[in-house]
DNA sequence: AATGAATGAGCTTTCATTCAT
DNA sequence: CATGAATGAAAGCTCATTCAT
């Protein structure tokens, strides 16, 4: 489907992405027909088809182009910022920032985690990102910043946290504010202090 | 449908829902057909809907004795734990174990947060345990132990971490661990310190 | 679809396959559409797909059932015929009885010819038939009975024979004696005579 | 449909035709959509409808095209020929060595017969061809040079043994030779013999 | 003449559910 | 209790044809 789309046409190709991906959102993937799609646009059903091979291939498009710009958001926020740490809070707040302001792309997140066939891409698109995160994790814990740990569990950690913070509609700016304050000090973990917090043990 | 079962029922019934547990978590809940429930235990249509109104039924009945077992487990450890953040280790811990236990009902509960239908069932069981959980971090908070904050929201970014740490597949034991002290050191927050960490920041 | 068919469920697929083979010999594979084959037993669509994987499965269904009905015909004329000669008529003249008799299946005959999919398994089906008459020709002409030639080819020259014929309508009883006897006439080539026919010049 | 063109469009429309005959050849009718075959020559679906009326048209025009050329062939052939005898066989052999020429012709007229709507076009064009034949047939019989038999099914037989060998992919040089001989020596019968083949017996 | 966009009826197929036995 | 058979609405998708530019 390498169209080659005029003006109007790219409209058209986005006003579809829009609509669906709301529709997507609101009534999940299955119960969201092309045809409801089509109608919500006033458009026959031949245009859907004339833009994209199929409902899947609409999707897995609003799943990337959603993706892309999260990551865009979250390398211009750690550019900006100065040390390890900066740059994990910058990014950390700029995500939530962006899912907190398209909560729509999460519940599609959440979607395609739930369809095995949209696992594979979504795992690839939150890859680049969960790598980011944990390389500046890393940093901050050989620079002594924080505690020894596992960097990449402590960015999906931090990643859930979003994710059901948006999801339960927690994250207002004070929300956010909360979620941040909670992730980085469980980054920060019991970095410089004699003794970890006498409530943590380890298991059998 | 409340049938008065005979033993053979009973274990007729759990059959079916075992079996319909796995490939909803494998497939999804759309992908998964009646039609391939019973085939994959070798019995006709009618069982199916002898023992069960619909699929949906099905379903529901899935989720529900999942949540009641998590809701058990982690009942039961808090009740034997002492002071309140005793309490929210031992609850968040058996939590953890529990879902790393069964990561299919994990994807039961994501797959019931994308469907519209599911999400009321869904949240009403997980109100429950989220009270539980914010309740102790209030008591916690009263009590000086760990640093103001809104109580449910610490809840939910705890539930956030295990379900993100859990689909990831990072909950082994040492996973555990790290998952328990992230959300410690995130419940913990600047409780006993004099000023915040300097990387913490309020939002403009 | 290996479904355990109950005698009702046997009925009924012979059913379908009659009256989709009329169908698809008066109007062609592609102008015959499911619905019509439904409605024309007066059964909902689900029936169709209870018995055969799709419009695709039937036709071959139909087709291999053909096949093999024309060949057991072909091969019970051969078994009683005595030599080669009269075997090559015997398999013609029964060939040609079925054919005429079956005209619609010649026209799926044709049908399948006329699509990519479904040459391979016309073309598998005819190979056996095929195979017997050019052994028996073969075997005439070692016997000095009739011309050498290419067996394959007078064989493939006699069903061209036959299948024009019928899809003319010209296979009455008298038909089949003429057609025969172009066929064996055909066959015989200049046997026995001491020059070929004056007219029959090969290719400069 | 008659555009006055200018020699450009006469250009086009043989493109189109040419390309189209291709692909209905290699696919069948249904399968080859008229998107497919404006994008193989790179051109926009108006262009298409410019010079044709709608697919079928197009498909009609190919036909009468490639029957209008075969006649031209084997009438060529035949005038040049001296008695009836030389005229069949140079009549078959013309339309042999065209077929095996043009092949994806042959498709077309199967394609055709397979067509409840265009069967009525090839019958048509058939029809001159058959006739011809069917006269100098007749015409050899009359003159004793060949045995009585209904001229017209001879000449559909000889029609049939040649489709044959084309479909199947039998006649080149040689190949033509053996299906002429295969073809006159049908149409000569038992001519000047005293008496028939042996093997050649009536129909109960 | 020619293009990209649009139409919409109709196609094959699926599937939750019901029924007769 | 259980089966195989049947239902039919609705899904995703195709494609000949038309339209606006």
């Amino acid at each position: 489907m390498d169209r080659r789309l005029t003006r109007r046409g790219e409209e058209r190709k986005r006003q579809l992405m829009a609509f669906a991906a709301q529709r997507f959102a609101d009534n999940g993937y299955h119960p969201t027909s092309v045809a409801e799609i089509v109608e919500g646009l006033g458009v026959g059903k031949g245009v859907f088809y004339w833009y994209f091979d199929s409902k899947e291939a609409l999707f897995l498009a609003i799943l990337d182009d959603a993706q892309r710009d999260l990551r865009r958001r979250q390398g211009d926020a750690i550019r900006e910022a100065g040390d390890p740490l900066e740059r994990i809070e910058a990014g950390l707040r700029a995500s939530m920032r962006w899912t907190a302001e398209h909560p729509e792309m999460l519940r599609l997140f959440q979607l395609a985690a739930s369809e095995a066939g949209f696992a594979v891409e979504l795992h690839r698109g939150e890859q680049v990102a969960v790598d980011e995160a944990a390389a500046q994790i890393a940093e901050a814990m050989e620079a002594g910043l924080i505690a020894q740990s596992d960097p990449v569990l402590i960015a999906q950690a931090m990643i859930g946290v979003m994710h059901r913070l948006v999801a339960r509609r927690l994250l207002d700016d004070a929300g956010i504010d909360a979620g941040v304050a909670f992730c980085l000090h469980g980054v920060l973990g019991a970095a410089g202090t004699s003794a970890p917090p006498r409530h943590i043990s380890a298991t059998g």
